[in-house]
DNA sequence: CATCTAATGCTACAATGTTGCATCAAATGA
DNA sequence: TCATTTGATGCAACATTGTAGCATTAGATG
C-alpha cells in the first residue's frame, strides 16, 4: 500500500486521509470514514452511528459528533442539508466532483445525482462571495413512484 | 373587497388566501402569512413569532408551527432547508416564480435571490418524479463580505 | 516505557419539533 | 342574535438532534 499525497480527490485509505490533516488515527475516526466511502449515499449522524455498531465499534454519540465535525472541518467530508433536520454526510471527492441530490419525499432517502452538477456560479449581488452551491431536488425516487400511484407510506 | 379565484400566484389578502383553501380565518393564521409576505427574506419559527409577539397577538409555540404546517400542506406556504437546523418559511409566489436562496455562513441570514432560478429541470435517473428544486448558495452575504477578511463572527 | 495532549465518554443541557387531549372560538344555520 | 358543530388553539409532556464542560483514556513521540 504505497501511500503519497493522500487527497481527498482519489480514493485514500482512512488512515492516511487522517494522518494526513495532523489527526490521530483513531478506531471512530476510521470507521466513519470507511463507512461513509462505502456508502452511495450520504448517511446520516444515525445511520453512521449504526454502522460502527454493526462493526462492533463500541462509540458515544458526543464522539461521532465530534468526529463528523472534525472531517468537515478537515474539508475531508461535507455535510447536505436533507429534507428532515438531520445533517447527511458525504466524503468530499474531487473538488469539482460536485453533484446535486435527491431527496425522496416518500422513503426520506437521499442519494447522490453524479450526472446532474450543481450549478455553475450563478451571478451574485456585488459583495457576496460564494463557498458552495448546493443543490437538492425533492420528488418521488424510483422505488417510491413504482410503488404507489399517490404517496404509499406517507 | 372583491375575492374571485384567489391563487397564490399574485399577491392576495391573508384571508382571502385562507378562506380559498377551506380553513378557518384565526388571527394567528393571518398575522403569520402577513409575517410572511411582508418580509424580503424567508423567515424561521422563531422570527415568525417574534412578528406575532410584536403585533400583540398571543400564540402557542405548538400553535405556530401547526400554522406553518397548514400553510405548506396547503401550498400557501414553503419551506426551506437552511444552513442551520431549523426550517425557513417564505410565500409561494407564481409556479414558476421560483428563486434559489443564499445562506450567510457567517451571520446566518437566509435571503432571495430573485435573478437565480432553481436549475430547469435537470435529467433525473429513470422512474424518478420530480417535485422542486432547491438551490441554495452558501458563502459571505455583502455585509458580512465587508465587515471583515476572514470569519470576524465566527 | 514515560510523557504529552488530542480524543473520548459521560452528564447535563439547549434547540427544534411532535403528540394527546381538553378547551375555545370561527363558521353555519335557525 | 343565539345555539351548534368542529376546526383551531393552548398546555403539558415528550422526542429528536445537536452542544458544552470536564475527567479519563489512549495515540503519537522520543
Amino acid at each position: 500500500m504505497p501511500h503519497h499525497a493522500p487527497a481527498a480527490t482519489a480514493i485514500a485509505s482512512a488512515r492516511d486521509l487522517i494522518a494526513a490533516h495532523g489527526g490521530r488515527v483513531t478506531r471512530t475516526r476510521v470507521a466513519v470514514i470507511e463507512a461513509l466511502q462505502s456508502s452511495s449515499h450520504p448517511l446520516s449522524h444515525d445511520e453512521i452511528g449504526a454502522a460502527l455498531a454493526a462493526d462492533g465499534i463500541a462509540h458515544d454519540r458526543v464522539t461521532l459528533y465530534r468526529a463528523l465535525d472534525w472531517l468537515v472541518e478537515q474539508g475531508i467530508a461535507q455535510r447536505i442539508a436533507g429534507g428532515e433536520r438531520a445533517w447527511r454526510f458525504e466524503i468530499r471527492r474531487g473538488d469539482e466532483h460536485r453533484h446535486a441530490h435527491f431527496h425522496c419525499d416518500r422513503c426520506g432517502q437521499i442519494l447522490c445525482l453524479e450526472d446532474v452538477p450543481a450549478a455553475a456560479s450563478p451571478a451574485l449581488p456585488a459583495g457576496f462571495e460564494l463557498d458552495r452551491a448546493e443543490l437538492v431536488l425533492h420528488g418521488a425516487c424510483a422505488d417510491c413512484g413504482r410503488a404507489g400511484v399517490k404517496r404509499p407510506a406517507q
